[in-house]
DNA sequence: GCAATCAAGACAGGTTGCCTGTCTTCTCGT
DNA sequence: ACGAGAAGACAGGCAACCTGTCTTGATTGC
């Protein structure tokens, strides 16, 4: 084993791929859950995303839901339950299996969608402001082709 | 506000940029910790990324490690008590004050950093196998100076 | 056509990683 | 030499995950 292992300021030099990705995700994330307090939204935080990113204008199912977002039923249910206390989605009986609810945006849940489509074509024009179109198009089809790889 | 707003199979298309950044970090996240747990060290997880990520050869104080890793001094606390616990890191006095306590890797914890580079050359790797080593080139590039702009 | 199995979700309880607030100890500038 | 402020410990709380178990209803195999 080499000597100085730790010491990251000298480590992050050149700074890791990994933290190159997470980092603009990370930023946009919270800019945008600032977006929704602001418009009137704080409950809505972050792991709801597992949630209203899933859901199917028929309705989808919390066993679904939880199996898209891969977490359990347990806490997807959880997160559906406390996005139903503040009125973004509603549960319905399926009418094809007497055992399930369909979990359904509503129109405060819309709301929502509304805000999140705003702030990434802001976002989008934000990057392409400091980069150029052509770097973001050319950001994103590496990125497209990285996802498809794995 | 237009119809079908959710129905995500729809609207994922092009998929957006967030989740093309989020993407291949969380599975190189989860794959990191996996292989954390196969060489016998389970207890790390990726909160505590947070410390060894920011720890000095010299040792760095709690607040500063909270600091850096934008947490909480409590927070950051509990994940370094964590770590000590199980050997990854010892915590000695700080000559210089008496008030504060050094945070310093151990030889268990070098083992950690040990893997992890192993790890990312390894994914550096095969993401250039399947891209090729240019396109990795560029995204890194892309990426670095997404992240300079933010 | 009914029993056995399986799927959907509810309920109970636990852990971890975060938080705010408060307290003690020590440092340092005036 | 003392008051402000920093370092960290301690108390308590909450959200987002987990495993395990139970009920209800659907499906399937004999």
């Amino acid at each position: 084993m080499s000597s100085r292992l730790p010491n990251t300021a000298a480590r992050r030099r050149p700074e890791n791929l990994g933290v190159l990705l997470r980092e603009p995700f990370r930023i946009a994330s919270e800019d945008l859950h600032r977006r929704f307090a602001e418009r009137g939204h704080p409950e809505v935080r972050p792991p709801h995303g597992n949630v209203m990113q899933y859901l199917d204008d028929e309705g989808t199912r919390v066993s679904v839901l939880a199996e898209r977002a891969q977490i359990t039923k347990q806490s997807m249910a959880e997160l559906v339950a406390h996005l139903e206390r503040h009125g973004y989605v509603e549960r319905t009986r399926d009418p094809s299996d007497r055992r399930a609810k369909l979990v359904r945006s509503t129109a405060r849940g819309n709301e929502l969608y509304a805000i999140a489509r705003e702030f990434v074509a802001e976002t989008e024009a934000l990057w392409a402001e400091k980069l150029g179109k052509a770097k973001i198009r050319q950001l994103r089809t590496l990125l497209e082709e990285l996802n498809a790889a794995l």
